[in-house]
DNA sequence: TAAATTTGTCACGATTTTGTCACACGGTTA
DNA sequence: TAACCGTGTGACAAAATCGTGACAAATTTA
């Protein structure tokens, strides 16, 4: 299996790779976009890590740029790092075809976890939706419905809720009407306000440390709601 | 994705539309209003780029009239294409639903970095209105409501506090008919002078430093108010 | 099929937001 | 000077919005 990593930061590309290679990967790696395109044209890596943060020149600029420019040939999975709090690039890296994406600083076990989820999902043929979510102490994997707060036990979502949590923290820093809210969670037809409160309040129960103040999922009135905001 | 160009400048609207195609929409051209009506009726377009200056019937005109037509029924993304880089032409553009403007001339790589970004905003859900008012030491977001005075908390507005703040920042430096005020608040239909003058009470209550002795909503007897005067 | 879980519906209270009424003040004009 | 107008202000009522609990219907699981 190739791993294609592509970091500015040499050190923690050559961490990366040397953790990949204990896990049996063959890393490959490239320091600048340019580089990157040249590496995954000739050795057609199995999967890609890229930072998005990079110096270089305009147009092929930093990791969205190789982001885009590889899915228009190739459903190769890509998985991105990027500096936290940036919710911005969260988003515009999801909408650019990336499959997953980690927060830095990660720890390279995580990482390596990451590429086989990916992988496995990839092989699989549902590359679709994403691997998981990581919003500060918080992890969500959407494919197993998992909820994890660091140092907590994990909860399973039921299959509502964790569409509503998906689709919250896909848009996270946004404050989201709540008739798209509905539109996405049941489909055109059907949903209303009550039911979208009253979900809204059981998926509190559930994540929220105390869902008397909610800290995750805050509403505004006459609008909806939004995830960390 | 469906993109409709409209532009009576036929080189220019073929250029875009190639330019388009190879970015993988599909594009569709209009070379007057009236056609673009009749293209946004029959083909859906995902995304509108309107050319503001065309020559053609009263009534229906000009890009701002495709515009204002379009968004009775649609949320469609729209950009409008404009020459001057005349301020009334984009604010009376933005008022009117248009979420974007680029001034020509433009790289056609630039315009599509825009209807990438305008369709990213919004599938996001979040096509509401511009980011963020800046004016002096004060600073309002729209979407998430907050009035912020450097160096103060911020304050959360309600709904029709930030309609009326927003519509008083986007024209700022001018004295707005108290009627203009009402139809953009209430809308059309309801709306009367007692109901503006709370409303404006309200609001400074919360924005004004000294309420008593507004410094930015103004009122001139008689016509009406405005921000920054 | 029965039990358990998940989802939808109804009703209530608390709070916030918005609308209405009454009145005071200053300036202008008859 | 008195009447009038536009405006600012305060108090209060109406309406909207939200969170909550209880329970029924539907769905999944055993």
């Amino acid at each position: 299996m190739k791993a294609l990593i592509v970091d500015d930061d040499r050190t923690l590309a050559d961490l990366l790779a040397f953790t990949l290679r204990r896990e049996g990967f063959e890393p490959l790696l490239a320091y600048d976009a340019p580089g990157a395109i040249k590496a995954f044209e000739n050795e057609a890596p199995d999967v890609i890590i890229v930072d998005v943060n990079m110096p270089g020149e305009p147009g092929l600029r930093n990791g969205f740029d190789v982001c885009r420019r590889i899915r228009k040939t190739s459903d190769v999975p890509i998985i991105l790092l990027t500096v936290r709090d940036d919710e911005d690039d969260i988003v515009q890296g999801l909408s650019l075809g990336a499959d997953d994406y980690v927060l830095k600083p990660f720890s390279p076990r995580q990482l390596v976890a990451r590429v086989q989820t990916v992988l496995r999902r990839a092989s699989a043929g549902r590359s679709q939706e994403l691997a998981s979510f990581e919003y500060q102490d918080v992890l969500f994997d959407p494919q197993r419905r998992q909820f994890t707060r660091t140092g907590q036990d994990s909860i399973t979502l039921t299959r509502l809720e964790a569409r509503l949590l998906q689709y919250l923290m896909l848009n996270a820093g946004q404050v989201l009407p709540a008739e798209h809210i509905i539109d996405h969670v049941w489909g055109q037809r059907s949903g209303n306000t009550e039911m979208l409160r009253q979900l809204i309040r059981r998926l509190r129960l559930k994540v929220e440390l105390t869902p008397e103040e909610p800290d995750l999922i805050t509403n505004l009135a006459g609008v909806g709601y939004g995830f960390g905001i």
